[in-house]
DNA sequence: GTTTCTAATCTTGCATACAATTTGTATATG
DNA sequence: CATATACAAATTGTATGCAAGATTAGAAAC
């Protein structure tokens, strides 16, 4: 394959990785020395991790690994949440045997993550389990949707999930929505997943801000320019 | 601002415009011709379209208008009827006297449009209302999502609108969502803007199909391969 | 008449060169 | 000492050239 793709792909793993921090400006030349290449498949890789959101591309100003606003943040962790409740409520509907067994796997590996206390483990078996739930829903597009705002979000995620005992309430979590889905409860599990994406949210939310406001005013106050 | 941006601008509304039909090539050398530039801007436009889904940008076979097939379509109207009942849900829970005013002016205009059966005219106000709810959710990154699809799913949209007695039933449907956001009823909001976008998607895929089938057996028939 | 192999042609991918714009620095001025 | 201006350096945007892979056309074989 085209290196570009390649490139975009590995750019995209090192800002995920914590290797670029949110505002490290990505700087073309410096990429193309690092990757041996020259800068216009870099520009390219750029460009599209631009279109989709990954980092701000600014005409004649560089690109930087995005900054959200507390405010932006909240908002990108509420949609998540309406994305994956919407996974959700589809899976309830139309669990099969093969997706209830992948979610039954991935969730069996979160269990032994949690009671050994390994986050970082648990951080990768966490994506499995929810990317299951996105494929129960057996709507290919969704999916995708979901999976693409997840990894937008994992940054922010693996921060979190490093708070004392969220391990193990997070695994709880994990297991009541579990049974709604194979309940055939569309709206028990729609709940129980918004709930669980949300409090993650607000739980950033509050280490990002250092108080315990309510955080869905503020993104309720904000003036709302859409587009 | 760079060439490469308002081209990128250029080649969608072009798109959007059926100028270019699903399945067309988008020829780099014949798009740098028409345009007056060279190649290089003209890539990079197409890059960040495909990166947003647009358009299938092929590794060394070109670029092509994206041509879903019925599955994916249906799946892609199920989705845009997720988000939009997840905008409606929070639009009832949020809205305030601006956001009402403004679905109020796109409503107007859309019962002038329908009454005057102008479906070219409906087709451009019938977008302004679906903006305004979104926008009504005060979540500007859910309100960008939804944006994004919905220029994505425009095409198909309008052909459908063509159809006979759709757009009085349209203009009712909005009728009946506008009352639900203003009763505060979330679920009744989300609940009529999930049906009003999920029939839009099963008529155009019985247009598609030529038969009148259940389209959610098809879709949850599926292999479904999500990533 | 159909299929398969080969060669010519066309298109895309990448590197390099240059032009245009922004950013940084030094100097002058109030 | 702060501010403004002019110049220099660095960085991005676009054009062009060439190499590599894909498509098409034609000839040969079945």
């Amino acid at each position: 394959m085209s290196q570009a793709f390649r490139l975009k792909q590995s750019i995209e793993d090192a800002v995920i990785a914590g290797e670029f921090l949110p505002g490290d400006r990505l700087d073309e030349a410096s990429l193309a020395e690092r990757f041996g290449v020259s800068r216009t498949p870099i520009r390219e890789a750029l460009l599209q991790l631009g279109a989709e959101g990954f980092i701000d591309v600014r005409p004649r100003r560089g690109a930087i690994v995005s900054v959200p606003s507390p405010t932006r943040l909240f908002e990108m962790f509420e949609t998540m949440a309406e994305i994956e409740s919407a996974c959700g409520r589809l899976a309830a509907r139309r669990l099969t045997p093969d997706n209830d067994a992948a979610m039954e796997t991935a969730h069996r590996a979160c269990e032994i993550a949690a009671h050994e206390g390994d986050s970082e483990q648990y951080y990768a078996d966490n994506r499995n389990f929810h990317e299951a739930i996105y494929r129960a829903s057996r709507n290919s597009f969704l999916a995708d949707q979901a999976f693409a705002l997840h990894k937008r979000l994992s940054a922010y995620r693996r921060i979190q999930l490093r708070a004392r005992n969220r391990l193990l309430q997070s695994l709880q979590e994990h297991a009541g929505i579990l049974e709604a889905i194979r309940a055939g409860d569309e709206q028990l599990a729609a709940t129980r997943l918004h709930d669980h994406v949300l409090v993650q949210g607000e739980r950033f939310s509050d280490m990002v801000l250092g108080l315990a406001g309510d955080r869905r005013s503020d993104a309720a106050g904000r003036s709302g320019t859409a587009k």
